[in-house]
DNA sequence: TCAAAAGTGTTATCCTTACACCCATGT
DNA sequence: ACATGGGTGTAAGGATAACACTTTTGA
């Protein structure tokens, strides 16, 4: 058996980073280009020196800081993509390039503070505006996605994808689904599915032009590149994530009230929490102490203040973040 | 800011494959040029050709079929590898190499059954004798492992790692916590730490030789390349995924009884679960149905043969496999 | 008849959910 | 005083863990 690389097939490695944070109630993810009119936002991204570099995420976090000037706290790497046809595919003698995705945490900087010119905080619901159940299940679902989803199943109901699941099965599961335990973290999974119905307008650039897209019109802003898969991908991670690692706390200040971070855990999910429960999931699991002092900032009865409280990771083997029930 | 690759960094992508399967009780792995004398074994792995294959997942499935002849069913990216240092560091001149790492799944193929020549299934245990705890608590952990990880943790014992966590909370966590509720799924983080300390052969050949790899000895059958770190990293991977997909049921028949199916996920997880338990929740969650006909192989009272369910994929938001309790 | 394996019943305990209610402040 | 957000008590329901026990076969 030939266990090594014998024959030699030269390409280039390029790290794409999906960099969150949240100001207030907003989840926002840093985009390139976004103001520059005409031109499609995309996630930062930059090559891999493997010379320069002795691991792929010293390389990250290097040129996010040179060129963004946003400081990362946690970095995970979320998965390889190599796709053809996530380059233009129109000469196919140009270099491959294999680009590997990442989640990064920032904390959220000052509306004023200074990014590098181009690059700017933008909410990510404008890319997944079927993602955002807080205010209410949102409209676009049931006014374009279900009707135009419904349409292409019907064209091949029992088609099935690679895991055996059938057209009009996936419809229902993703976006159709009792609406109520609606599967928060496969944001990937409803992305995929409204690029393979040609609903997104990467698919009308990857030539899987649908007429669906000129009913429905294309749905939320599309990125360059695969850049929305990644970031797809990067959202699901981080809604699971936070469930079982304390990596909220890389959004937060120092000190914060309980409702604060129900907030950021709200616009992270995408839905709304239970009060009550959440305050005592959240104490009883001991990720947070109390400061001690007070917040007046909201006209009510003032709020205790709490902190991270790091020991957590080494006493419990799952400290994330108790979120418990909806609504 | 700079979004695209404007220099050229050429490296070379590497496909690495852990593949699994499971005989009798022993859980197997496909490894290379295991037999021929002083090799160290290696994890199958083939370069990705960019023009030749339209997905890493295309090409992985092929040369596998094609070198080892072992058809791949279920296939996951697990990770992607790209430390200098992971190839002999000689000469840097060589090309650089990015490994992809992969965890397949595939039917054991019977004993006699021809694989290519030089490739073979070997008991992954053999390479993490102290991930086994279903006979009892592994005794190399007492005679060797914790007593070697103290002294190295005694030599520095608050350093943190990138984590947060010092040495000393670190064997604790990963080998010393109760042995009761022991976190089966860090078996990369346990491998680590045995790198760390400089206890596994890998880390005498990458040059981090210590002293203590002489008093304790080798721990486990080593690997080449980093591929002993590829196949802890598919071995948690795999004991986290089973129990939320039904990924477990690529490695049993077509029909099996319950005992079958417990004895092949003990042998994932490495411990032993609690009978009764086990089957009330296996058959409560619906992920097997009973075919009618019964099983006379043990000698004891005849056992009910059960098919999975393809239908809970579509029924139940997590359909894996509810193991419960240990024991 | 006994060992071995299959299979059932029942209870204690924990965790989550849901709902009702009280508290402290600013206006 | 009342609106607003902060905070607590408690009981119902569901799920698991632990334990005791019965059934069916082959040797």
């Amino acid at each position: 058996m030939n266990i090594s690389v014998s024959t030699h097939f030269p390409v280039e490695v390029g790290l794409t980073a999906a960099i969150a944070t949240v100001r207030g109630e907003d989840p926002l993810i840093l985009v390139a280009e976004a103001a520059r009119g005409d031109r499609e936002a995309a996630l930062p991204s930059g090559p891999f020196d493997p010379l320069a570099h002795r691991t792929f995420e010293i390389g990250l976090r290097e040129w996010v800081a040179e060129q963004t000037g946003a400081p990362l706290g946690y970095v995970e790497q979320l998965y390889t993509f190599g796709d053809r046809g996530r380059q233009a595919r129109a000469d196919d003698r140009e270099p491959h390039v294999v680009s590997i995705g990442y989640l990064a945490l920032t904390r959220a900087p000052a509306e004023t503070e200074d990014l590098a010119s181009g690059a700017a905080f933008r909410p990510w619901y404008a890319f997944f505006p079927w993602e955002d159940w807080r205010a209410a299940r949102p409209a676009v679902i049931d006014a374009k996605i279900l009707p135009a989803l419904r349409k292409w199943a019907a064209r091949d109901p029992d088609r099935p994808n690679a895991y055996g699941l059938s057209r009009r099965e996936r419809v229902r599961l993703l976006f159709d689904a009792d609406n109520n335990r609606r599967d928060d973290e496969n944001v990937l999974d409803r992305y995929q599915i409204l690029y393979e119905a040609g609903l997104v307008e990467e698919a009308r650039r990857d030539g899987r032009a649908s007429p669906l897209i000129d009913e429905a019109g294309p749905l939320g802003a599309p990125m360059r590149h695969d850049h929305r898969r990644i970031l797809a991908t990067a959202i699901g991670r981080l809604r699971s994530k936070m469930k079982y690692r304390p990596v909220i706390f890389e959004l937060m200040p120092e000190a914060f009230t309980l409702s604060k971070l129900q907030r950021v855990a709200e616009a992270l999910q995408g839905r709304r929490l239970h009060t009550q429960n959440f305050r005592r999931l959240v104490e009883a699991s001991a990720v947070v102490e109390a400061t001690g002092d007070m917040s007046r900032a909201t006209g009510g009865r003032p709020a205790a203040r709490f902190r991270f409280r790091r020991e957590v990771v080494q006493e419990r083997p799952a400290p994330g973040l108790r979120i418990g029930a909806r609504s």
